[in-house]
DNA sequence: CCAATGACTAATC
DNA sequence: CGATTAGCCATTG
């Protein structure tokens, strides 16, 4: 029968979307996905939507992290400590709670 | 429709 | 570096 769940809101899944481009290794920001989506101001709207994908870690909210390079914050698993964890697994160096050669890591979506 | 709510950001102290 | 403030925007009740 077909009554496939749609999840979200447009905006949502644009975000969404966006976030399955990031390669594993590399990170982005709220501010970069929001730019990507042409809505650079809509950034804690990105940060909303990141929070509420539903097939974390499928989707790869955790590769998303905050301006300053520092972690953020994370709802699935056991928070934080599980985006450190996936994001370790990775290859993503992270020391007292920031990202190392966060700049290096950072993954570019259009060439920005 | 209005008010409140965030996985944010930049500036200021 | 920590705390505070203000700005911003989609989403929710």
């Amino acid at each position: 029968m077909g009554n496939n769940k749609e999840y979200g809101t447009p905006f949502q899944r644009e975000v969404w979307e966006a976030l399955r481009r990031i390669p594993k290794g590399s990170i982005t920001t709220y501010g970069a996905i929001a730019k990507y989506l042409g809505q650079p101001r809509a950034v804690r709207a990105v940060g909303t939507a990141v929070g509420r994908n539903p097939f974390a870690p499928e989707v790869p909210c955790h590769r998303v992290v905050r301006a300053d390079g520092t972690i953020g914050n994370y709802s699935a698993g056991n928070g934080v400590a599980t985006k450190i964890a996936l994001l370790e697994k990775e290859g993503v160096e992270i020391s007292d709670g920031k990202i190392i050669e966060f700049e290096k890591r950072l993954y570019r979506f259009e060439d920005q």
